[in-house]
Formats: structure tokens, C-alpha cells, sequence
RNA sequence: GGUCGCGUGGCCGAGUGGUUAGGCAGAGGUCUGCAAAACCUUGUACAGCGGUUCAAAUCCGCUCGCGACCUCCA
């Protein structure tokens, strides 16, 4: 905690040195995914780079709640001619399930991307049809404080009214005026807008239609909350009215984020968070990768290669995400996965030379100046790309050690592979990929193999020597002629 | 139409006014039986035009191009 960290705030536009409400207690919470689809490389990027935020401020020594939400009801759909139908009961509908079904299979799905990603486990992972009654709550306190009004048997949040006293666009720089007069070319028509006393409202609680099958009873109506509702309802419940970091992706800002505030403000009469954190778009040809474009890949698909050149790992995507600044948005590429995929494993393979290295007296790098840099850049808003930068050089210098053409002392070894250990492993949580391959079979295989190959170099024999690596490369491995011996890895 | 942001060398991608980001690809070299790897060297990069400054990729203005949000979306 001795770092003095800055994160970007939203809401400031600004950066802003991180400060905890109660520390060493951290409050963060961020939008978790909506279960009705696979999640795809969109989805990749806030989670990961909200799992560094929560893995650098655990290492800083902060006590992290962190509580990242699945949204398994509300949001409505607009996408089946206004019918207001929810958007996972739509699916469910499509794949003759019951809702809930759905919902678990997609949860279920994203938990075992989290998982091959290296993402931790949150704090808390709580759903929101768990927290219909705290939403209930929630949407009374805001009636009570005349924020909200019920037409039948829906409830509608009253901008305007809100506006009178508070800066509804604080958040996304949203003027309320221009919200009224603007946009106006293509605004799709939603259900129950005639209901709204300003078209600016938007919906804390919906009346189910008869054919809507995913409802709960409440004071106003049997329904269904409304798109915002859940993340205030469950961030206050376990973080408190006021809590330290909100994260998510940049196109959540407005209406979601925005109407966020406005609702925890409307109900607890505070601003709820004190950091927003936002991270940009993954992109496809400059264009945002997302579900309404179709043009998104998903996860399963680039691990397991399906419509691409090849498959990557997840660690080749993790790794690819964070070699960009989290705010600069990140086009998709084969080149720049296969790009990642390389410098990961040179990276790797740095790190597995540092047993192998001999210590003289001296160092001629300065090894001890790496750590600070790699603190800095961090601190300067979470900037993972520059980390990666310093460990390269970081592993330039192994090689070279290795190479004999630089010294290093035997503490500095140490730093170097506490180096690694830390920023690589856990705070970028990065994932140790051994390069050869482990078990004891294969390795005692390949000392025989290799010495029998010495034996024929030893002989001049270059046919047969030759004819062992090609095989092997064949197979897979790689074997690298060195000045005291063999070495081999996988390919 | 409104709000906000971006435009960096073949590609991806950092850049807080003055000194090398980094990775991938390319070229040359060292090492090697040959490879591979590694190491060393190597690129008129900052959309365009003006301005501020001793000094600008970095600040200001204008122009052009692109994008995000304004509607479910990470």
C-alpha cells in the first residue's frame, strides 16, 4: 500500500490518485455478463482487466470485496418488435427451455471461459433473480423520495424531476435538454413509452405482458425489474451506498451507468460509487465487436481454432489483451494473436533459462530498477502494456546472461525471478505455460533420443542427426543445438 | 443532429513538451557441421495545415478520416 496508485476516473475525467473510503477496505464492483449467449472476445477484455485491478490492489495489500454481478433477468429486448418480452426468455423461447435453464447453461459456459482465462473468482457472484426483493426495496425508497412514479402497475424513474436536483449525465457528459431534442432520428419504439411522462424516463419495474413467463410479484404488479435496477440493488446490498471502484466497458456508461447513479442517488441520497472505471471495445476492422453487429468470435471458437487460421490459447488471449492500455480500444486480428501468441513464449522461455544461469559477482544490468518501473507504470492507471515492455526486457537480459554476454550476481537471479513471479504470474495473471512438455516419460525418451543423436554428430553423422530433429519437429518438438548440450521444448 | 474519443514506422501497440517503449514481421552480422534459438546492429513513425514554445507525436486552432454512445450490448 506503499504505491501511490492513479486510476482514470469517468466521472472526472481525470486521473486521480486511488483512495479508499475505509481502507485497507476496497469495494469494487463490476457488470457482470447478461447469460443468454456464449461469451466472445468482447467480453474477455473487462474481465480480465478488472481481475488485474483485483489482483494488484489484493497484492498492494488492500482487503478487496470484489462482486461481479450475472444479470439472468430484466433488461428488456427490444430486438422482437417491441414486444418488451425479456431477453432471455426470448431464447428460451427460440430453444424451448425453461428460462432458467438457459441462464445456467450461459453462466455455466462463461464460468469455464473465467477459468481457462486465469480470472479469478470474485468475492461475491451474486444473480439477480436472487435479488428481486432487494430491487423491490430499492424502486420503494425511490417512490418514498418522489424520484418515481407507478402507471399501471409498472414503475417509471422521473428524470426530469431527478434533473431539478441532481446532474442526471454527470456520468457520460449527457446534456438532459439534448436528450430531449436530440437524437431524434432513429429512436426505436418501445413498449409502454406512451406511459412515460418524459421520454427520458426509464423503467425501475415492468408489468408482465400474459405471455411473459419470467415474473415475480411486487407492490406494483407481477413483472420483472428494469435494466438498471439490479446493479444498484445488489452493489448497495453488499458494498454499502457508497463504495469505492465501479467497473465495466465503456458502452455501458450511458444509459446503464448513468441511470446507476441516478438511481442509488434517487434512493440513498448519495453518490453511490467514487471511481467509475471503464474499459474500451475490443474491435473488428475498427469496428465495435458486439452482438447486435454479428460480428464478434467467441471465446470457444478461438481456443479451439473454429473459422480461424488457428487456435489460441488462453493465455495467448490474455496475454493479447494486455499488451493494450485497458482504455485504447484493441483490434482483432490474426496477426496480432499469432504476435502475442510468439511473445509469450519468448517470455516463457526467458523465464525458464533462469535456473539454468550461472551468478558471477557482478551484474551488468541494474535489475533492481525493473521492479519500481513495473510499480510505476501500474500506478499510472493500470498500465499493463509497459509491465509486458519491462519484462521483455527483463528476459533480454536472461538471454543474454545465458548467452555470456552479460553477468548477474546471484541476488539480482533472485529479483529476476521474483520479477516474473509477481508481474507476470500474479498480477497480470498470467498462467506458467511450460514450454517442454512435462512428464517423466517423454523426457527420458527424449535424453535417449538426444543422446543417440550426440553419437551420430559425434560420428559426423549429419544425415541421421538431422533426420531426428526433422522427425521430432514433425511430432512437435523442437530440440535447439547449444554450446553444453541439447535443449528441447514443444512447439 | 448532439456528446465524447481516436488517427503513431509493413502489422499490433505504448507514449506524462526535450533523451530507445515493447512485440510481430523484414534486413545485415555473431554463434553453429547445418538449422533453430539467442545476442548485436538496422527503419525519413507520429493524418494534414497553421499557431504557442528555445524545443511538440505530446499544448491550442482549423481541415480531413475513423469510431463509441445517444437503442439491448463488455
Amino acid at each position: 500500500m506503499n504505491q501511490e496508485l492513479f486510476f482514470y476516473n469517468s466521472l472526472s475525467r481525470k486521473k486521480e490518485k486511488f483512495i479508499p473510503l475505509n481502507p485497507p477496505f476496497v469495494g469494487m464492483y463490476v457488470c457482470g455478463p447478461t447469460v443468454y449467449g456464449e461469451p466472445h472476445l468482447g467480453h474477455a477484455r473487462p474481465y480480465i482487466t478488472f481481475d488485474v485491478v483485483f489482483r494488484y490492489l489484493t497484492h498492494l495489500g488492500y482487503k478487496v470485496r470484489y462482486v461481479r454481478n450475472i444479470t439472468d433477468v430484466g433488461h428488456l429486448t427490444d430486438e422482437v418488435e417491441g414486444t418488451g418480452e425479456d431477453r432471455i426468455q426470448r431464447k428460451a423461447r427460440l430453444e424451448k427451455l425453461e428460462p432458467m435453464e438457459v441462464a445456467q447453461m450461459y453462466a455455466n459456459s462463461f464460468q469455464e471461459k473465467y477459468d481457462q482465462l486465469n480470472i479469478l473468482h470474485p468475492s461475491i457472484e451474486p444473480r439477480a433473480s436472487g435479488h428481486i426483493y432487494e430491487q423491490i426495496a430499492m424502486i420503494e425508497k425511490i417512490i418514498a423520495n418522489g424520484f418515481a412514479y407507478v402507471v399501471n402497475g409498472s414503475v417509471y424513474f422521473d428524470v426530469i424531476k431527478y434533473s431539478k436536483s441532481n446532474s442526471y449525465g454527470e456520468l457520460s457528459g449527457r446534456v438532459i435538454e439534448e436528450l430531449i431534442a436530440g437524437a431524434g432520428n432513429e429512436r426505436r419504439v418501445l413498449e409502454g413509452q406512451e406511459e412515460k411522462r418524459n421520454k427520458e424516463d426509464f423503467a425501475l419495474w415492468k408489468k408482465a405482458s400474459p405471455e411473459h413467463i419470467m415474473h415475480w410479484p411486487s407492490p406494483w404488479s407481477e413483472g420483472f425489474p428494469g435494466w438498471h435496477i439490479e446493479c444498484s440493488a445488489m452493489s448497495t446490498k453488499y458494498l454499502g451506498e457508497t463504495f469505492d471502484i465501479h467497473g465495466g466497458g465503456m458502452d455501458l456508461l450511458f444509459p446503464h451507468h448513468e441511470s446507476e447513479i441516478a438511481q442509488s442517488k434517487g434512493a440513498c441520497g448519495k453518490p453511490p460509487v467514487r471511481y467509475w472505471i471503464h474499459n474500451n471495445m475490443v474491435t473488428v476492422n475498427g469496428q465495435k465487436m458486439g452482438k447486435s453487429l454479428d460480428n464478434f468470435i467467441t471465446l470457444e471458437q478461438l481456443f479451439t481454432g473454429t473459422l480461424l487460421k488457428q487456435a489460441y490459447s488462453p493465455m495467448t488471449v490474455r496475454f493479447y489483451i494486455l499488451q493494450a492500455h485497458y482504455r485504447s480500444t484493441l483490434d482483432f486480428s490474426n496477426e496480432a494473436l499469432q504476435a502475442a501468441e510468439k511473445a509469450y513464449k519468448r517470455l516463457t522461455e526467458s523465464y525458464d533459462l533462469i535456473g539454468k544461469l550461472k551468478t558471477s559477482a557482478s551484474s551488468t544490468s541494474d535489475i533492481k530498477v525493473l521492479r519500481q518501473k513495473c510499480y510505476d507504470a501500474l500506478n499510472d492507471d493500470l498500465n499493463t502494456a509497459i509491465v509486458i515492455s519491462h519484462l521483455f526486457e527483463a528476459g533480454r537480459i536472461i538471454n543474454s546472461v545465458y548467452a555470456g554476454t552479460e553477468t548477474i550476481t546471484a541476488d539480482d537471479l533472485k529479483e529476476l525471478k521474483n520479477l516474473f513471479d509477481v508481474f507476470l504470474f500474479e498480477i497480470l495473471g498470467m498462467r506458467y505455460e511450460k514450454s517442454a512438455a512435462s512428464g517423466e516419460d517423454v523426457s527420458q525418451l527424449m535424453e535417449l533420443l538426444l543422446s543417440l543423436r550426440a553419437e551420430a554428430k559425434a560420428k559426423k553423422d549429419f544425415a541421421l542427426s538431422d533426420k531426428i530433429r526433422a522427425e521430432l519437429l514433425k511430432l512437435n518438438y523442437a530440440i535447439k543445438d547449444e554450446k553444453d548440450g541439447t535443449s528441447w521444448g514443444r512447439n
